[in-house]
DNA sequence: GCCGTTTTCGGCCCGACTGTTTTCAGTCG
């Protein structure tokens, strides 16, 4: 086991004894202890092993006597002690309960204890039985019915990509009617997946718009300040309405994290201020002190503005209060795109639409990487029909001067780590990349290797799409990725982020690691089509949450520069 | 269970909404 994998496991060990605990009835504070010792492991940049050897966990803020105790002894033994006789006070089934939304803990343990429903199969028989109406009281019932059913379904959280495009449509929705919304909530900080949509409006108007929407299947709930509707898709949506004067403590709140706005809070106790939704006020006095914009509200805490992406309890504050703050790569940084397919294998278009296209978009150079020929699926290219590619590409070139098309591959890393083509074939190309799809039900230990001889293979410039992951479909490869990282290191080669919704490979976490170990990354669209280039951006939403600066991508060079590392 | 430039004890982030407990607990974000 390896660096952060290790924190992870050990941030799991005490998310679950928070949950079990919570279900157990402990004190809240306890249980909100446990949890925020959990988040501190895992967003932890040194690896948790080291900091025990050295007998310095108790000096992790947050980790006190007891969670240090709990880790030394998951650390020596595997086994925590304490999340083992919690589980044993705990009825079976309130954990699986409380994943229904609107059952907590007094209603999972009520349930659990007092009419023996053992699982959320036992509850949804016992719901239509009409059992337990009594429980919970009809209303409930019927609520908590069409909660498991949604769960039977499966219906889970979105693409980034869909979010971005069912909030476009609603945003048009109020152009229209001429009342303004702001997306906030995990959309806004750029997350992977979204689960609920948050919007905010300072328009008293936006709530009957609202529920006039025509895609709103039906309004769950609606004070003054807060509508909530579930869309035909299944999604939910929640528009929160506040003042004018509110809406930069409003936007702060609601875009969240969670975490991050709790570190906020403690920031504006200890300066004898309160933070809420609506506003920084002098705890005593009630005045205001800031809510207009986040920009005032954080400075009046002593912080530097913090982009939304950045805002997940990761260090953001304390860099924002010393001014250290990252300068946030954006996607008009980029002045090319390294991943893109064309006709010639698995794209849909041709290389010149594709190639006008990018160039439309303000690219300097763009680089097509079709699959090489073991890809038999996606039509992968054999050496001769790459000559015949180069020959249009080398005419495009002069035709779309000084714009340039780089000849690349998308190499497939075979099961046994060699490539496709000889070594000698590779020296035609101006960049090369890896990447691993076939036989990836390999052991780690084998993908890694895999993933490694190809970062030593000479002609290799750029892994692409690292560990493989198709989000809702497949976790990524269990690799080694410290070691993949170091490999990459040594060899001065790159990592891919790939702005493939379903992948966005590497994700956040890597990516910062890689940046900090001093690997150059790329963040490419894997463009199949002229309208796929705009993907680039939730790759580009991915880097700035991994903190990364113009300088730390290779494709915000100029393609001079480009060149030198693509040796 | 954790923490401390008012505190080693007594706080802990804060408010909205729902239901049926007619004054507030439970849940959520």
């Amino acid at each position: 086991m390896v660096g952060e994998v290790k924190n992870h496991d050990v941030a799991e060990q005490l998310d679950k004894l928070a949950q079990l605990a919570e279900a157990a009835g402990e004190d809240r504070f306890k249980v909100i202890a446990y949890r925020r010792g959990a988040t501190t492991i895992r967003n932890l940049e040194e690896d948790i092993e080291e900091i025990w050897k050295q007998g310095k966990l108790t000096e992790i803020k947050y980790v006190g006597e007891g969670i240090a105790k709990k880790v030394d002894e998951f650390l020596r033994t595997g086994r925590m002690g304490a999340l083992e006789r919690m589980g044993e006070r705990v009825p079976t089934g309130v954990p699986e309960l409380m994943k229904v939304p609107g059952i907590g803990p007094k209603t999972a343990y009520k349930l659990a204890k007092d009419y023996h429903i053992k699982s959320i199969a036992d509850l949804r028989a016992g719901l239509a039985s009409g059992s337990l109406t009594e429980a919970v009281g009809q209303v409930m019932a019927t609520k908590l019915a069409e909660e498991v059913q949604k769960l039977k379904e499966g219906s889970s959280r979105m693409l980034l990509v869909e979010a971005f495009h069912l909030v476009a449509q609603i945003v048009a929705y109020f152009e229209e009617k001429r009342i303004e919304v702001d997306p906030a909530g995990s959309l806004r900080r750029g997350c992977s997946t979204v689960g609920d949509i948050d919007l905010l409006a300072t328009d008293e108007k936006a709530a009957e718009a609202f529920v006039s929407f025509p895609g709103v299947d039906r309004v769950i709930e609606r004070g003054p300040t807060r509508v909530s509707v579930f869309l035909a898709t299944g999604t939910q949506v929640d528009l929160r309405i506040v003042k004018k004067d509110e809406l930069g403590c409003a936007l702060i709140y609601f875009t969240g994290s969670k975490q991050h706005n709790i570190e906020l809070r403690s920031i504006a106790i200890d300066r004898g201020w309160k933070l809420n939704e609506y506003a920084l006020v002098d705890a005593k006095s009630g005045k205001v002190v800031a809510s207009k914009t986040e920009e005032h509200v954080y400075g009046k805490l002593g912080l530097d503005f913090i982009p939304p992406e950045l805002r997940e309890a990761r260090g953001e504050i304390e860099a924002a209060r010393d001014g250290k703050l990252p300068k946030l790569v954006t996607v008009d940084d980029l002045r090319g795109d390294l991943q893109m397919h064309s006709t010639w294998s698995d794209g849909n278009a041709e290389l010149e639409e594709m190639a006008r296209a990018a160039k439309k978009r303000g690219y300097e150079y763009i680089a097509f990487t079709d699959h090489s020929v073991s890809v038999g699926i996606a039509n992968g290219l054999s050496a001769e029909r790459f000559r015949k590619q180069w020959k249009a590409i080398d005419a495009l070139n002069q035709k779309l001067k000084p714009f340039k098309i780089l000849k690349s591959v998308e190499a497939e890393v075979r099961s046994d780590g060699s490539l496709d083509y000889e070594p000698s074939f590779f020296e035609n190309f101006d960049v090369v990349g890896a990447s691993i799809h076939q036989s990836y039900k390999q052991s780690p230990e084998k993908l890694t290797e895999r993933a490694v001889k190809a970062l030593e293979h000479p002609a290799v410039d750029i892994l692409f799409h690292p560990t493989n992951r198709i989000i809702g479909r497949r976790e990524g490869h269990a690799l080694d990725l410290p070691r993949v990282i170091r490999t990459a290191k040594e060899n001065g080669k790159m990592l891919e982020i790939d702005g493939s919704p379903n992948r966005l490979d590497l994700d956040e976490i890597w990516a910062r690691r890689a940046m900090q170990e001093g690997v150059k990354l790329v963040v490419d669209s894997d463009a199949h089509s002229p309208g796929e280039l705009e993907n680039v951006q939730f790759g580009v939403a991915r880097a700035r949450r991994a903190w990364l600066e113009p300088r730390h991508l290779a494709n915000t060079l100029p393609l001079r520069d480009l060149m030198k590392l693509c040796t």
